[in-house]
RNA sequence: GCUGGUGUGGCGGAAUGGCAGACGCACAGGACUUAAAAUCCUGAGAGGGCAACUUCGUGUGGGUUCAAGUCCCACCACCAGCACCA
């Protein structure tokens, strides 16, 4: 068969007819299948990409077999970076190459032969995709989730722009080299923040990777502690610190505030002036990553201020210090000397008391830092708690004297929008001198991109050089206003695209009908786990929000996940034009589609991914003509059941095909592709093992041709539909029902399990499948081998595995 | 540093606590062929033995169990995420 060639014309047929569509009226037994959409970045598809679309689609394909009715979706992330990068590197502008590469994209996929619904296509830097985008982001702030505000940016002084953070590699740029600064510039954001407990706990009840959902966590970054307050000596300011160690507070040997605290300047004594603005200045210069650097000394200066422990009435100093973060919490903290690493640091470079405060809870002799739980010592009326009841009664008690409450910090902020780039979607905003920012109306959405050249990234949005985009009459009171220069981070448009595939065409409301309830969420989402704290994230927070809205009637995106591994080059290493990495289609045109989908799916396990070795394809392509030659003499058989197999060899048979119907399904389920293809091996092996009885004419044998390729249909689909037309089957092998097994042929009359004695193997032999459990051990003990080993001895023990081994343990 | 994950033949990789190495590659032998390729069949973890057989084997060291790649403890190596979050 000539695999490459017979593939155009399948392909051709099915869009023909339709084959794959999706039955909009039939949505009970609807299948939402979706793969994260792609950049169109380059011209290429490369291995990855198949990795992800066409292993995932032979999933689609083995659910619709089973008589899904799958929705399986496809569309172009086409704002943002890399489209953008992309466009400045080839000079071309961003909409015309970002346009041609999503042609060339789809025309790459189509090859591959999956079931995409491509009559829901979209493509976010299309108006008609934008526009909702602008809804949503309209929603937001007249819910107040979307706010303004100054925040730091990442700017590059020699390419004198912003940059994202992908683009700053280890604290410089990674286009030129030079050292990124931090620079304050007024950003949008979404209060993903309020969100924060919903996204935490909605975890519980998704089906996802325990490693994705734990990322998750660890990024929101739950705390549960108090804060407690710290009158200044002369009780004129309250410095609220936040602890998560409260038993820990009668330890307190001082406090320290972050450099850049509002609060700061005015807690510094005169004397102290100078040394304080010295020490804030240098540490506004240290970059980020020296910061946050672990083995960095801990460095800090003494304010001249007092604060007086609200417990114990103890006088301790006020530092400063960089090790403290002024966004996180109060910005302020107790320094606990005996009981965190941090402080013990600290406390060695400024020599104030330690004080343990806290014991094991045997009492024994402890190296300080201290960082676990235990029993409380120097802490007055506390003292003898263990940590745990400590902390409740600490807090009762600064409750009681107005000192200190329960408080929960999470680690998530809010999720920071506006770009300064040109390739985004604009932000639907307007800036009245007198009205300030107002949204601009949603009947007047979407505010069109305007095609300009001058696009260059400069530091703020280049939108904002042109003025008949710029100038705009405020839609509240009709004077002269600006528009927002900024456009929308990308990851804004991916975090709702799963909700508009199913009404795509419907340009008047966005969650208008009944089908997006009915085909959302999705059944299975596929993609890499890089996005597990920014897409993901994003996603359902969007979600939840318009389940708050009444839009939508469920409040989590993906039902389930998968991530694809990383496909590798043959030496390990990540794969690249460099060491002779192929384009998919170069490998299709060669080899076909199927052989390489098939490769990919037995050469590595699809969570893990691995190293790819072009040899695979051949010997793929040598099972497929195995295949190809067994089934093609097996089918035409005719059906008379006039066998030349007996009883048993007719039951192996019925078992083999059985067991890999078994191992197919629950293999394809969890996509466990190279299992699911080494069971066909194995189906295939036993079949030419029965064709040296030279069949002439058998039901069966018929019948498990047949049942190969159905089964290897989802894996191979041009491959299958060919073969089923040359054994003479009506088209197409696809509306086939994916084979099923009936269980009692997994049931042989007889079974072989293994004998030991004393946790040796010391024979094997053939027993009833039906013996019990005595039956069994009374089977092995009249084996001849067991026999000599067990006679005259105590026996312990017997232990039956049932269908696998049978043990004695004798003395 | 913290948190997770991984570690199995020459290679890719399999194994609900129950025959480690499924399936495949590379390898060896055989059949077919004038020959080669292709195909079909057989063998094969490593060491020792003519052989029946035997010893050792899932990163290292311990433990639980009749039985451990799998569970527990400690350690080593690699990968990923977070990175002073109080």
């Amino acid at each position: 068969m000539d695999y490459a060639n017979i593939e155009k014309k399948w392909n051709e047929k099915w869009e023909r007819d339709g084959l794959y569509r999706f039955d909009e009226k039939n949505l009970d037994k609807k299948y939402y299948l979706l793969e994260m959409f792609s950049y169109p970045s380059g011209l290429n598809l490369h291995l990855g990409h198949w990795w992800n679309f066409g292993l995932s689609d032979s999933f689609g394909r083995f659910k619709r077999m089973q008589g899904y009715n799958v929705f399986q979706p496809m569309g172009f992330d086409s704002f943002g970076l890399p489209a953008e990068n992309y466009a400045l590197k080839t000079g071309i502008h961003p909409e015309d190459s970002t346009l041609r590469n999503i042609s060339v994209m789809e025309n790459q996929l189509k090859n591959i032969g999956g079931t995409f619904n491509w009559e829901y296509e979209l493509i976010t830097c299309k108006p008609e995709y934008y526009k909702w985008t602008q809804w949503l982001f309209v929603q937001l702030y007249k819910n107040g989730l979307a706010y303004q505000k100054e925040a730091p940016v990442n700017w590059c002084p020699s390419c004198n722009t912003v940059i994202a953070n992908e683009q700053v590699v280890e604290g410089v740029c990674e286009r030129c080299g030079t050292e990124v600064i931090r620079k304050n510039m007024k950003q949008w954001f979404f209060k993903i923040t309020n969100y924060a407990e919903r996204l935490l706990l909605g975890l519980d009840n998704l089906d996802w990777p325990q490693k994705t959902k734990l990322l998750q966590k660890n990024w929101i970054g739950k705390s549960i502690g108090c804060e407690v307050d710290f009158k200044t000596e002369d009780g004129q300011n309250t410095l609220t610190v936040f602890t998560s160690r409260v038993d820990t507070i009668f330890g307190v040997s001082w406090l320290v505030i972050a450099p850049e605290h509002p609060l700061l300047s005015k807690l510094v004594t005169p004397e102290n002036k100078a040394n304080v603005k010295e020490y804030v200045e240098k540490a506004a210069k240290k970059d980020e990553i020296a910061r946050s650097s672990t083995n960095n000394e801990k460095t800090g200066v003494f304010t001249g201020t007092y604060v007086i422990n609200p417990l114990n009435g103890n006088k301790v100093p006020l530092f400063v210090a960089d090790y403290v973060i002024a966004s996180y919490a109060t910005g302020i903290v107790m320094g606990v000397a005996a009981h965190d690493e941090r402080d013990y640091d600290f406390a060695k470079v400024y020599n104030v008391p330690v004080v343990q405060v806290i014991q094991p809870l045997n009492e024994g002799k402890v190296d300080l830092p201290y960082v676990e739980y235990g029993k409380l010592i120097n802490s007055g009326e506390f003292d003898g708690l263990t940590s745990e009841e400590a902390k409740i009664k600490i807090v009762e008690k600064l409750e009681k004297i107005g000192a200190g409450r329960k408080k929960v910090n999470y680690k998530l902020r809010d999720w920071s929008v506006s770009r300064q780039r040109y390739w985004g979607c604009p932000i639907p905003i307007i800036h009245c001198p007198k009205c300030g920012a107002v949204p601009v109306p949603e009947e007047q959405l979407p505010v069109l991109l305007p095609r300009i050249h001058d696009y260059k990234p400069e530091g703020e949005g280049p939108l904002g050089k042109v003025e008949e985009y710029m100038s705009v009459k405020c839609p509240v009171c009709g004077q002269n206003a600006r528009r927002d220069p900024d456009t929308l981070d990308a990851f804004v448009c991916s975090s709702f695209y799963q909700l508009r595939y199913p009404d795509v065409h419907n340009d008047k409301q966005i969650f208008s009908s009944e089908k997006i309830n009915k085909i959302c969420p999705v059944d299975t989402y596929v993609g890499g786990v890089e996005h597990a704290t920014a897409h993901l994230l994003y996603s359902r927070f969007v979600t939840k929000f318009l389940y708050d809205l009444n839009l939508i009637n469920f409040d989590e995106p993906f039902k389930r996940l998968v991530h694809q591994g990383m496909v590798l080059g043959s030496d390990g290493k990540k794969m690249s034009k460099r060491n002779g990495g192929k384009t998919a289609d170069e490998y299709v045109n060669e080899f076909g589609s199927d052989a390489l989908r098939l490769t990919m799916m037995f050469s590595m396990n699809y969570v893990d991914g691995g190293p790819w070795n072009d040899e695979g394809l051949k010997h793929m392509t040598a099972f497929m003509d195995r295949i190809d030659r067994i089934v093609s003499k097996w089918a035409s058989l005719d059906g008379e059941n006039n066998s030349q197999l007996n009883r048993k060899e007719e039951q192996d048979l019925e078992y083999a095909r059985a067991y890999c119907v078994k191992e197919m399904t629950e293999s394809f389920e969890v996509f466990s592709f190279n299992t699911a293809i080494a069971r066909l091996m194995e189906l295939v092996n036993a079949m030419y093992k029965y064709d040296k009885f030279e069949l002439k004419n058998n039901v069966l044998a018929k019948n498990v041709a047949l049942d190969v390729i159905k089964l290897i249909a989802p894996a191979a689909p041009h491959f299958a539909e060919e073969l089923w037309q040359n054994v003479g089957e009506k088209y197409s092998v696809h509306n086939q029902k994916y084979p099923v097994y009936e269980k009692s042929k997994l049931i042989r009359d007889s079974v072989e399990v293994v004998l030991q004695v004393n946790s040796k193997i010391v024979a094997r032999m053939e027993i009833p499948s039906s013996s019990s459990n005595q039956e069994a051990i009374d089977f092995a003990k009249s084996n001849e081998k067991i026999k000599s080993l067990i006679d005259g001895k105590n026996i312990i023990k017997e232990i039956v595995v049932p269908g696998r081994l049978i043990k004695i343990i004798v003395k």
